[in-house]
DNA sequence: ATAATTGAGGACTATTCTAGTACTATTTAA
DNA sequence: TTAAATAGTACTAGAATAGTCCTCAATTAT
């Protein structure tokens, strides 16, 4: 199923929201209240936003959270990377030891491939893309994704 | 991380090694023995692939498994459905019942958009890609994957 | 100054999922 | 009829995830 998290997925529904609002700071409660996530998995997520500073945060009162750029320049893989962890399918795309293969591993280059093919496809989707409506009337979108293979090798 | 699961990684590792071996019978114990993966998983994963119609079995005696087709008609897509179930990021983009959000997921329509993206990308992939050498001077590969996403609104 | 508000950081728990194993039935060849 | 091989299903242990809670730090308002 090539599952997501779902706190990931509660990741673009918040990001979402604070795009498509025009206040620019949000209380963590609020988004709480907003999005009908319990507040402590809230404050989870938006810390880890704040992290990978995709968010930045004010303390105190009067505080709050606010995007650390604008939807157009925060890509959904971004948001991937942040509550996850760096993108790739297998385990062997990460470590660098390599799996213990009785026969050798003879796809892993093959699989960094695939790897970066999915991380560019994200990688050209951004949060302006997702609060768009997606009615086919409406799609001033991207015409088509260009993923040049042939590039990941040079 | 976008993690895909040991099995299915294991499944690639199989189906390559069925894929470059001339015969075309192999034997449950034949492919753990050769993989270094233990046979219970062996077997378990055979009989998936099987149930996908990647593989044909054949029970009894001088039985085994082998390829249904030939590795250039085996999309990445379709091993990683038969071991995961249908390819998606989010929940909310298998089971129609839809998200219980307070305010309403407004985003799932762009969600699709990103699976259907990701659905085509491991498409174009197949096994015969997988069993090629990665070392640059051998790429007559693809020279790029084009994703029309516009055509995924019609 | 002090109190109130808000985020930071980390620890902890329960639940779900995954990986792996085992057992029994069924089919086929010799 | 026996041996070899897959089919199907159920089960268990371990790991990962989701979610919660508590204490500390920072800022603003009174």
């Amino acid at each position: 199923m090539l599952r997501l998290s779902k706190l990931t997925d509660y990741a673009t529904v918040i990001l979402s929201f604070m795009a498509r609002d025009n206040a620019q700071m949000h209380a963590a409660m609020e988004i709480a209240a907003i999005t009908g996530i319990a507040l402590p998995t809230v404050s989870k997520i938006l810390k880890l936003l704040v992290n990978a500073k995709i968010l930045i945060s004010t303390r105190g009162a009067k505080g709050g959270y606010e995007l650390a750029r604008t939807p157009t320049e925060i890509s959904i893989a971004a948001v991937i990377s942040a509550l996850e962890g760096p993108i790739a399918l297998t385990e062997c795309s990460i470590s660098q030891q390599g799996c213990e293969q009785a026969s050798g591993c003879e796809i892993r280059g093959n699989w960094n491939l695939i790897n970066q093919t999915i991380h560019n496809a994200l990688e050209s989707v951004t949060l302006a893309d997702m609060i768009r409506p997606t009615r086919s009337q409406d799609l001033a979108w991207k015409q088509e994704i260009l993923i040049p293979v042939a590039s990941l090798y040079r």
